[in-house]
DNA sequence: CATTATACTGATAATGAATATCAATAACAA
DNA sequence: TTGTTATTGATATTCATTATCAGTATAATG
């Protein structure tokens, strides 16, 4: 689900930083919106390219950092692989289990787990702002 | 501390392969294991230098990658920074909170998280096989 | 001990993702 | 409309990591 105001976020970001707002920009979160999650720059290159022929490649990596640095998308790095991008708009924070075979996602939740990491925190005088969370393994198909 | 037998399980290791025994893979894997933790190559390379001063960096840099697979270090990779190797021996598992500011590591554990992430893994037919919880923000003294 | 197959080393090149550069252009405030 | 300056897009650069390869060392075998 997308929060109707997501691009309303971006556009504010934008325009708070003392940044311009442009067509380009404007594609290039319109894509990452409607797009299916953990997108590569390469991947959303290509989505968005289809569209606006004209766009190069480092107009989407630097606003797909803007678009992380204004909390509407996480980074996920696995490995040597790509930085992939998520959107989190409308969505709760979640980990993931990570298959080391097919490489595939599953987007897991747990409060208990969330609760604990506070307390870890706090029992070490450290202010906790964010948090990454990866099981790997074999997923159901690869065990 | 340090397992007293961590170098033969190096040793083991290789043999096992049908690798060779040299003496550049004993200079590293005994200054791998005398270092403080959270090196990276570069950082061992250079300790390694020291004491032998004509290994390669790239010899220091496959070796640093054995010692990875047979289970005596554990990768941290955190953003865009390099790769730092940190000996597994004699040590429990731990996660990491990590200052965004002054870059620092405090190392945390805490068995609750473990079994919650162990029943995650279950509940989603997924085998768990090493899993990284690694918690951002400010340490004591720079929040 | 000599022979032989092949793993290893070390110097360097290649790779590849991420970032920087820069001239031309576009946004936007005045 | 004009001037300032952020933005774009093409390309170059950076930098960690990995690959290459000729010469060398290891270890098994005869």
């Amino acid at each position: 689900m997308i929060t109707p105001n997501a691009k309303e976020i971006f556009r504010g970001y934008i325009k708070a930083k003392g940044l311009r707002h442009t067509w380009q920009r404007d594609a290039i979160i319109d894509a990452f919106l409607s797009a299916a999650g953990h997108l590569t720059v390469e991947e959303l290159f290509q989505i968005v390219t289809r569209i606006h022929p004209g766009i190069g490649y480092a107009t989407v990596h630097r606003n797909l950092n803007l678009i992380r640095e204004c909390g509407l998308a996480d980074e996920i790095k696995i490995g040597n692989e790509k930085t992939r991008f998520e959107p989190t708009c409308g969505r709760t924070h979640h980990d993931h289990l990570i298959c080391l075979k097919c490489k595939c996602f599953i987007e897991v939740n747990n409060n208990q787990i969330e609760q604990l990491q506070e307390r870890l925190a706090e029992a070490n005088d450290f202010l906790p702002l964010r948090h990454k969370l990866e099981i790997y393994g074999l997923c159901k198909n690869c065990r």
